[in-house]
Parts: structure tokens; C-alpha cells; sequence
DNA sequence: CAGGCCTAGATTGTCGACAATTTCGAGAAA
DNA sequence: TTTCTCGAAATTGTCGACAATCTAGGCCTG
């Protein structure tokens, strides 16, 4: 599924493999969020040296996944409520506007395909019901395809390779497997049908409202984890 | 004014250096687009070693001015129409919702200060008439100031640090220092004063329209420029 | 006892050299 | 002549070591 995320770039040196393999290991939260990272140490781990390690570094840094100070070393972001809100806020315009753009540039199979994913998605669902598989794989699966059919590269990295990465660390980090299932695949589907219908317009503030929906959901979590 | 693109971060270390150095380089076209970078050659022209280039190549590449390929190695961007017209709908959408969220969130005296501004430039506007002065620093203040006025810190960094050096590679490539000016003023204007009402809907309407002027106007200067 | 200075240790930044991969041209075969 | 193959040169990726900077702890001073 998303063994290399989508990248089309594909791994070859060696800091390739790290970025890849320290991206995961952040985002699923083996190394806490918060800390110091030290090169050598992590270096060693990952038998390569300092220079290859740091190359990786500094990818991470691009996506906003460490910071760096100067001569004084790398720190996993430690996630704040502020920090989630700013993500959403920016992935909620850019994703708009990718559907706005989707409904401009999708082919007819292209959306015919999307189609079929969701109603995939629904019997499925309906088969194992708590289930959580539509949340994580499936939502993934929607939103990839609205993104690469705006036809924006441009776009298309920005949600990609950098938010997606965050957004992930967020939702892996706190739990995100409640419900809201039912929810947001109706929220889908009504996108899905503005993009067939060529509306843009609705397709972008339909998308701009499920995201901002989630967007609370997750909020929610986190201020219950960190009341109770 | 932009010694370093009011990064918060000082430039510390070598590679610091390098990189603000090629990215004008770039960015004013003394570098050619779409040309090959030999990490040899320009890291004796830097006087620095290859690692140190190298790691402001990488950061060079997460700004989107140079593209990187493994074994291969890396070349600068090549301004085309349709990376053009990319950026713009991401600048677009982006700096809408800087707009929106700067009148939710800009202090009053900021606010004021900005009104001074404009004003300011349209006296100095006005003396030295055809002069564009306006275009270049004017212009780039303004949107600043709106985007450091959204208190999104997040937003700031993607347009600031990633989209502007693109924007403004285009802009120097290709001339723009057209006329435009009084028209921009004239929308400049608006914005402000939508924030000024709080009409945060409004003013997220009129920059993304302001930004779509601006981009047709290049466009058009583009179209000139390669049929002439 | 509190506070500041200084030294020792550790960490990051930078460098030059080696290994792996690609590129380009010469030469052979069709 | 054209195309394919092969090998040498050049370029990128990776490494280990040195230099510069930060950090922590002890010691001296007030």
C-alpha cells in the first residue's frame, strides 16, 4: 500500500532508506516526541555514518517533522493543540483547493474509479463493522486520489511529502481509531458526486467542512487525553 | 531590508551561508535555469568543502529550487507556464488564508501600521511617478505583513521560507516591473480595509482574486516573451 | 551558602579521501 | 554508416577524522 508513500521517487542511496525508516519511526512514535536527537547515537543504530544521517536530517527538517538549532542539535517536534490547528488550517485551504481542482482536471475514469473504491469501502465496512480498516487505509486511499487528480504537482507534494507526514504523526499518536466512520463516508460521498458533477465549487467547501470536522474530532481527543 | 528574508534563524554556520548565497544566485538568474550544478565546481567556487554544499543543496531542494536526482545530481528548476500557474493556485489558496486568518487575528496597531504603509508608499508613489519602486519592496512588504499577521506559524514558513523564493525567481527572470502598480495599490487597499472591518470572508476573496491579477499579469508577460 | 568562572567532556559542523554509480566516447560488429 | 558494447573518466554517495561550539560540573570568590 504505502510502502514508499506514493513517492515516485524511488529508494536507492542509503539516506534515502534512513529518511524513510526515522520518518516512521517518528511518526509512529518509537522516538518520542520532544527529544534530543543525538547523531551519533542514532548513526550507529542505523549503521551509516554521520554525514548519511545527517543527510537524512535534514529531509526531516524539510517536512517539519525535527528542528534544528544550530551547534546545538535536532529535537523531534512535540505536538501542541496550536500546532494541530495550524496544520489543519493550511491542510484544510490546500485540499480545497486540490478539489476544486479535481473537479476541474479528474478524468471520467478516474472519478468512475474513485466510485468504485468507496462503494468497495462501504461493503466492506458493513462487513466488519467496529472495524477500523475504512479510517486509516481507506481514508488515506480517498483523499490521495482527490489530491493527484488536481493535477498539480506542486500540490500534490505539499499535502504529500510534507502535511500528510504530520498529520499521520497526530493521528497515530493520540489514537486516532474512534468512530466517525460512518460519518465521513458520507461526507465522501457527497464530494465525490460534486467533482462528477464538474462543481467545483461546492467540491472545495464540502472538503474544506469534512476536513474541518476532523479537524474537531481530533481536537476533542486531544483535550480529553489531557484532562483526564 | 531582506538581508535574510527575515528568517528567525541567523546564519551561523557555513552551510547557512552557502545556502542563502546560491539561492540568490538562483533566484536572479546568475545561475541558468535548468542548468546542471557540478557539486565540485561551485563548492570551490563557495570555498567551502562538498558536504557543506551539499547540504545546502538539500535545502535548496525542499524550497523547490533545484531538483535532485540520486546518482544523477542536481539541476536547477526550469520556469515553465504550467509550474507557474501551480504555484500561483497553491499561492493563491494560501495566502487567501492568511488573509482570512490575519482579520481574526491581527492586532489593531499592526492593523494601523499597515495603513500607514500603504500610505506611505502612495506618496512616495506619486513623486516619483513611473519609478517601481512600489512593485519590488512595496509589494513584498505588504503581503508579508498580512501573512506574519495570520499568527499561523506553519503558514508562514510554507509561504515565506518555500513559495516567495519561487515567486520572486519568476518575477526577476522575466521583468516584471510593469505598470500594474496603481491597480495593485487599489486592491491592496481593499484588503486592508476588509481586515480592518474583521470581514475576514471578504478579505480572503480579494486576495485570492489580487493574486489571481498578479498572475495573469506574468502570464501574459510570459506568453510575449516566448512568441516574440 | 549563593553565584559566577573555568575547565573537561561531549556534540555538532566541516573537511578530504574512498567507493559506487553514471556518463561519454572509442572501437567492433552488422 | 549505424548500432551495440565496453571501458575510462568524471560525478555522486559514503565514510572516518579533525575543528569549532555548546554543555555540565567543579572550584573559587564574595
Amino acid at each position: 500500500m504505502s510502502e514508499q508513500l506514493h513517492s515516485h521517487q524511488p529508494i536507492t542511496t542509503a539516506a534515502d532508506q534512513v529518511f524513510v525508516d526515522l520518518r516512521r519511526a517518528i511518526v509512529e512514535g518509537d522516538i518520542e516526541q520532544g527529544s534530543k536527537i543525538s547523531e551519533p547515537e542514532l548513526a550507529k543504530r542505523f549503521g551509516v555514518s554521520r554525514a548519511t544521517l545527517r543527510d537524512a536530517l535534514n529531509r526531516l527538517e524539510a517536512c517539519n517533522l525535527v528542528e534544528r538549532k544550530a551547534n546545538v542539535g535536532c529535537r523531534v517536534v512535540a505536538l501542541t493543540p496550536e500546532r494541530l490547528i495550524e496544520v489543519y488550517q493550511v491542510r484544510a485551504a490546500l485540499e480545497g483547493l486540490a478539489c476544486r481542482l479535481a473537479a476541474e482536471n479528474m478524468a471520467d475514469e478516474e472519478i468512475a474509479s474513485l466510485k468504485g473504491l468507496l462503494n468497495k469501502h462501504l461493503n466492506e465496512q458493513r462487513v466488519k463493522e467496529g472495524e477500523s480498516y475504512y479510517q486509516e487505509a481507506g481514508d488515506l486511499d480517498f483523499h490521495y486520489r482527490i489530491i493527484k487528480g488536481s493535477k498539480n504537482e506542486h500540490l500534490f507534494n505539499l499535502l504529500y511529502n510534507d502535511l500528510y507526514q504530520l498529520i499521520r504523526m497526530y493521528r497515530v499518536q493520540m489514537g486516532m481509531t474512534g468512530p466517525r466512520v460512518s460519518k465521513a463516508f458520507d461526507e465522501h460521498l457527497a464530494i465525490i458526486n460534486a467533482i462528477d458533477n464538474r462543481d467545483g465549487e461546492l467540491a472545495e467547501l464540502l472538503m474544506k467542512r469534512h476536513i474541518s470536522y476532523s479537524m474537531n474530532n481530533i481536537e476533542n481527543k486531544f483535550n480529553a487525553a489531557h484532562s483526564g
